[in-house]
DNA sequence: ATAGGTTGTCGAAGCGCTTCGATACCGAAT
DNA sequence: ATTCGGTATCGAAGCGCTTCGACAACCTAT
């Protein structure tokens, strides 16, 4: 393991020499600079990032929670892991990753060890009990979702109001009247996530404003729970002829049903979904949605969080603004008989 | 930011008993330890882990590189990821989460910085640019995916190959005798990534042992593409009445135009699917499938780098033994005309 | 009673780096 | 010629922890 100090040796020059070249904290003759530079590389030199934390008591990583649960939007929750990986190397930081399991404890872990210089939390809940830790230490950190109190804290999230609005008046301003919503599965709701009754807030209030019928179900994901749910809503409005879908893994259920018993898309219903690009694109049949935007949210959050490493940022709540791509999937209501 | 010294002072003892109060690597009498624990309650201790990894040259991190792409089996990697973080705390470990991206380098930095006492690498290709690296450091290390040489290598994945021979077995049983493989994507096999050969490798020898016909074809995932390559597989083989899928994002899709084509599952055709058993069991038609059990990989993996780093463990190669579940997608064969 | 072992605790020496004066040198301004 | 401000470098003091050797204090076997 090569040292600093035998890098300065090589080079001919002191320990601090080394370091400020590495840092550039201060003005180095371009000469020694390149010598040192040269040691470096020649003795394959690595600083040793235990010491760098103690002397300079920055880590450069960041820490994130994901959470621990499989079964809700997984290649959201890993593209954004990933965005987040990637953005934090572009500014010099490694992310540590969490699981949701150790809850508010992990916080407590993080920031008393000095381990990460901040972190990023998603998966958020209205209520989340690791919120009151967060603004009790001075751990910086930025929110992927956003709870129901916001003060102290910066969030990063898709604006899920102006989603379900915007999904919403696209089938309102195609004729339907009669619109279902299947969400996420009743323990999502239950569990108090920000996101799913944002978007039903959102749902609600535009079809008010709008005057058409809302109806709205929690449905778990795959096949059969998908054609319980069905087969309810279309019992209980049977005119309904356009379906919003917050549920990746309901999609496809959706659809194949629909099929089955001999409803065209869009022709008799349309259908639109909150989902990711990829899953629209891929469905059987080219889905109109809106995309969850799970690359710029992960770049945002470390884009703030280094801005608040660096004395710039401040706290505040950053709603993207949702994008509705049309494809085959929604067309005009059919007229009633 | 509470130190050892201040517990110590706070305890009246030693900075160095505390330490080894904290370790447990001497004898510390009760009276002392209760004092000490005491204090460290009291005043919120944690200890800084900068300095412990500069003091102990271990940083108690374990890298974890997984794959910048994100169009593969996602929810795979995500359940390993969150297994590898999971197992990784109940050994005292934390995870820092590295992405392909950066390939070999992040291998030397990781390496050579101390940041991480060992490495788990995912989506090894079969001839991995890290792995030379891997072999010069003493980087203790685990693979999760086999490469072609794993001389000095610790690796740990599914048997693919008896998962192949598995898949053919069962439907040959049931008197399959034109059989179809739908594969990864075609780049997956130009990457030479080892997981799929060696399904594939299995796939065929059981098959020529068995006396079935077997006829593979790669297959981006989604609806067009699939329509594509089912339609090329009956019009080649209009016989073939069983048909394994190793491709996630082909499942719904194949199902959806089996369906279409009026052609029932299990009567007319079965099918047999390597997937996640979530995908299996959410599909439209519960799916006999044979799992990818991520969850144990991922534990595995942390296992054998924490024997490493304990001394213990050697270089191996772990394949999990293959289990198909049957479910309600594969019968007899139907009976020719 | 004495040598020899245990057991429990302490002090001090680092781990490899950053950072803060201090110092030495230079050219420019007086 | 003298002073000043800037630039380039060095030395030393830590950062908070682990760990080793030393040393009492005590117990046991002779």
């Amino acid at each position: 393991m090569v040292t600093l100090a035998e890098v300065a040796q090589h080079a001919g020059v002191s320990a601090s020499t080394v370091s400020y070249v590495l840092s550039g904290k201060r003005s180095i003759s371009a000469n020694t600079r390149q010598r040192v530079e040269r040691s470096i590389r020649e003795l394959g030199y690595h600083p040793n990032a235990g010491a760098r934390a103690l002397a300079s008591s920055r880590s450069n990583i960041i820490a994130l929670m994901i959470p621990l649960r499989t079964d809700m939007y997984v290649p959201v929750m890993m593209e954004i892991a990933i965005a987040v990986a990637t953005a934090a190397r572009t500014h010099g930081y490694d992310v540590l990753l969490l699981t949701g399991e150790e809850g508010p404890d992990a916080v407590r872990r993080v920031a008393g060890s000095g381990l990460a210089d901040g972190m990023i939390l998603m998966d958020v809940e209205l209520d989340d009990e690791r919120l009151p830790l967060l603004r009790a230490t001075d751990q910086p950190s930025v929110l992927i979702g956003l709870p129901a109190d916001t003060t102290g804290l910066t969030c990063v999230d898709l604006d899920f109001r102006a989603t379900g609005a915007l999904c919403v008046e696209h089938l309102a301003k195609q004729g339907h009247q009669d619109i279902a919503v299947i969400g996420e599965a009743p323990a999502v709701y239950e569990r108090h996530t920000g996101f799913a009754e944002r978007t039903l807030d959102g749902l609600r209030s535009r079809s008010r404003e709008l005057g058409v019928r809302l109806l709205h179900r929690p449905c778990e994901g795959g096949y059969d729970a998908m054609a319980v749910t069905l087969a309810r809503i279309l019992d209980e409005r049977p005119d309904t002829s356009g379906i919003i879908v917050q549920n990746e893994s309901a999609v496809e259920p959706l659809l194949a049903l629909l099929r089955q018993q001999g409803r065209a898309v869009p022709e008799d219903v349309s259908v639109v979904a909150i989902c990711p690009d990829q899953v629209a694109t891929q469905a059987s049949v080219r889905l109109t949605s809106v995309a969850i935007p799970a690359q710029e949210m992960g770049r945002h959050a470390v884009e703030h969080l280094v801005a608040k490493f660096e004395g710039r940022g401040s706290d505040e709540v950053v709603l993207l603004a949702p994008e509705l791509t049309v494809r085959g999937s929604t067309g005009p209501a059919p007229t009633r008989p």
